[in-house]
DNA sequence: CTATATTTGTTAACGGTGTTAACTTTTTTT
DNA sequence: AAAAAAAGTTAACACCGTTAACAAATATAG
């Protein structure tokens, strides 16, 4: 029953068109744009079929918004693996972090609510968590070999995603582009803060 | 001639009765379900009387922007003469603004944009740059007694605007609601974090 | 005090949006 | 070939921001 397969193999098929028509528009111009009648015009397609896909718009930036994650998850894996020593592996990952989000500007504001009615329960997506797992398993790294070693990790690693996130966002906010020289500087202080604190106190 | 100050007058009433239904729209509902329709509806008038009095729906999120941050200035300011010494107040400006958010959960959306596509030209508001200012000070005073005199005000600044911002906007992502005992703890850690590698440094 | 000008407000529309019910066409199964 | 199921379309509903065209009220000028 090849048949039924060739269905199924369609159906995805159609479904991954709509995403692939969707992001088209929201790199173009921004997810703000983003309607189920430009889809549906995209792909040459009348409106409703898009909800036999999904049950509606903010299904499908929900997909995106675990897509993101779970990009940013892989690149944070990678650039861990590329160093030794927790102290280390927390600021290249900062750093890794920082240029995904400016690199990614589209997935990361989706991912982080700027500018989103659908921010709910991104606390839930599992993609988020496997993010937070890298974080704080090397911040356990941290401290395990710091001189106090009955930190909280669950706060560090909170105050961690926090400065990386408040110095992208407030970066966002401020400046439209690309950030410049100046403003890694930034991140490069408030991480080596970050990382001090932890391991030297 | 009294009846052209009268006019002048009443016509500000109507600009405040705006503001005011708008206001209560955002209070019960939230700023994402604000319309010029609603507001109109509420001060039982057709709908294009309120482009009389602004631009567009923009202008009347614009204002509730500058009140925002002119409200945060106030308390800040007031917080900071509370206290002596510029790392006492950086830590009580701290607190101070994570209350702020929590406590004017709206303001605090609209004014750093978490959720609106109206954050184009926040860092121009001059409300803003008194906020700055307050913070820049305090920062500057810091410097003055710690240690290393050459450190970069304006980076130090921007770290610590960073770092609270995250703060909050991470908690206001996680959980909806007002944050707890333990969510202060990160903050009391983050900021003194913050303060000792400006002062003693 | 009337006639003209101006301000003030309304209705109705334009072009959008997400979403869904009702209908038609195509495909599959019996 | 007929009946059932799937796929797709049209057309609507209920919203939205914004604005042009028009009517009513008010102020100004003669």
């Amino acid at each position: 029953m090849g048949i039924a397969e060739r269905k199924i193999r369609q159906k995805e098929e159609f479904r991954t068109s709509i995403l692939e028509a969707a992001w088209l528009q929201v790199l173009s111009d921004g997810w703000q744009s983003l309607s189920i009648r430009k889809i549906a015009d995209a792909i040459e397609y009348s409106v409703p079929v898009i909800y036999n896909h999904f049950e509606n718009k903010e299904a499908i930036l929900l997909e995106f918004t675990k897509e993101g994650f779970q990009k940013l998850t892989d690149h944070l894996e990678d650039v861990k693996a590329k160093h030794e020593g927790p102290a280390n592996q927390l600021e290249a990952i900062a750093h890794a972090y920082w240029d995904f989000a400016f690199e990614h500007k589209e997935y990361y504001q989706l991912m982080f609510g700027l500018g989103i009615p659908a921010c709910e329960q991104v606390n839930q997506i599992i993609e988020m968590k496997s993010m937070t797992m890298v974080m704080i398993s090397t911040i356990k790294d941290a401290i395990a070999v710091s001189k106090n070693k009955e930190v909280d990790f669950f706060l560090k690693y909170h105050t961690y995603l926090s400065i990386l996130h408040g110095l992208v966002s407030i970066q966002m906010i401020q400046k439209g582009g690309q950030p410049g020289k100046h403003d890694k500087l930034i991140l490069q202080d408030a991480v080596s803060g970050f990382i001090q604190s932890l391991i030297l106190k």
